[in-house]
RNA sequence: GGAGGGGUUCCCGAGUGGUCAAAGGGAGCAGACUGUAAAUCUGCCGGCUCAGCCUUCGGAGGUUCAAAUCCUCCCCCCUCCA
């Protein structure tokens, strides 16, 4: 490799990283001439890959395409134990069938960023369900206590009495073990994984490897804009997300938070993005229409050119026109005596009768673009079209 | 093993016999205003064909006309001591 060639790579790959230790360490790496292996783990519980996997998935892209092995690791050994990282609610262990199942998700929605000729899938189980418990023992030798708590979250909860069970602190172990089966070069992780990041380093020295290059990535904002995306806080954009759905989340987020998106998941440079917000700081641009163009690239990204151009009018229809969308879900209410809070329940419009009947008399409720105000209302026989609030749709028919 | 503190509705957190489906905040939802948003204001925020009823306050029993609140046993968490 020249060294033009390097500085290129270097380059591109650095981008938009948070932290890399080390850089020299990384060069040197490169510079071996053979393709690297990089290591990134995922959580087998959560099988949706949603906008923040992305943008660490983008990276093992770049690695990919810069010919470098990229090792999609599936931790269903701890996913198998149940993983208690929630704190309060324990998660249930997950069956082996459960880990397959979940992993054949990962598959099908990883194909949409990786190069799936490219990608290897391991699992730690593989060399962890036949560790014994002395070498276990000798692999936790590695760290002291106190190295542990210096771990933020850690830190975190035992200085304000939260509890911490053993097993959580063994989690980093498994991980940093995973380097050593995998010899993995480089791992990636998010800001959050730092910790987990330098364990592996750390047990590599141990068992006579070269230490892993670590690099962070930046943590996505959900929805929210407030915590990290995640399953768990309900704020999250997945990839296999409905292509309405997933333009109407992104048009949901505040125009804030549009730019963090715009830097980390758009493919659009610095200074474009920089030229866009000027633009609208200046009055030269919209921001819904910056936004929608984000949301238009994303859902192409996801699904197709097609289907965001669609996903675009539909949302133009219904929320600048105000008028209906073309598609919603249709029903059948085979019984004419129905409760119309029993038809929203069932339309899946509202969660329950009771929310149903509150929204009612909120003048949320739209019958043929009539608001309902009565919650005893018997419908007729025939179509009807049934709105909540500005975007839930049905079509119900009454036989 | 000992002493003390604690487990409340999605989250945080008040509540020590009736006025408690349970303060307050957050999140969420809806209405108004907008640009679909943000900010702001307002309302809702366990379920049920619903002016009534049913199920909730770690679990199981008990006392009482009446329990999240009192008693008994159990489970779990935290701190200090051993």
């Amino acid at each position: 490799m020249g060294a033009v060639m390097l500085d290129e790579q270097l380059g591109e790959i650095t981008r938009g990283v948070v932290e890399i230790v080390s850089f020299e360490e990384l060069t040197k790496k490169l510079q071996k001439n053979r393709p690297l292996k990089v290591k990134v783990g995922f959580d087998p519980t959560a099988p949706d890959i949603h906008l923040g996997h992305t943008v660490v998935m983008q990276k093992m892209r770049q690695f990919q395409d810069a010919g470098h092995e990229v090792i999609f690791l599936i931790g269903d050994f701890t996913g198998m134990i149940g993983d208690p990282s929630g704190r309060s609610a324990t998660r249930p262990p997950l069956s082996r069938e459960e880990v397959l199942e979940n992993a054949k998700t990962y598959q099908a929605q990883i194909a949409k960023i990786l190069d799936p000729e490219r990608t290897t899938i391991a699992f730690n189980s593989q060399w962890m369900d036949n560790m014994v418990v002395s070498d276990f023992i000798k692999l936790t030798s590695v760290q002291t206590v106190a190295r542990m708590l210096e771990r933020d979250d850690f830190k975190k909860r035992y200085t304000q009495n939260q509890p911490i069970s053993i097993h959580e602190f063994l989690y980093p172990f498994i991980q940093g073990y995973d380097s050593v089966a995998l010899e993995a070069d480089i791992e990636l992780g998010g800001t959050d994984q730092i910790f987990n990041l330098f364990m592996g380093r750390e047990i590599q020295k141990a068992y006579g490897q070269e230490p892993q290059v670590v690099m962070t990535l930046p943590l996505l904002e959900g929805t929210d804009g407030i915590q990290k995306m995640s399953k768990s806080y309900d704020n999250y954009i997945g990839v296999d997300d409905t292509p309405d759905d997933m333009f109407g989340k992104v048009m949901s987020i505040t125009d804030e938070l549009m730019w963090r998106y715009y830097e980390l998941l758009s493919s659009k440079t610095i200074e474009e993005i920089e030229r866009l917000k000027n633009d609208v700081n200046g009055g030269v641009l919209h921001p819904m229409d910056v936004k929608m163009d984000l949301a238009y690239e994303l859902v192409a990204r996801f699904h197709t050119s097609e289907q965001a151009q669609e996903s675009r009018d539909g949302f133009l229809q219904v929320f600048r026109k105000k008028s209906l969308p073309d598609e919603m879900p249709h029903i059948v209410i085979d019984d004419e005596n129905t409760w119309i809070c029993s038809i929203l329940k069932e339309a899946g419009l509202t969660g329950s009768t009771s929310e149903a009947k509150r929204l009612i008399a909120q003048g949320a409720v739209k019958i043929n673009q009539q608001k309902a105000f009565d919650d005893k209302l018997i419908l007729a026989k025939g179509e009807h079209i049934i709105q909540v609030g500005k975007r839930r749709f049905a079509q119900v028919e009454i036989r």
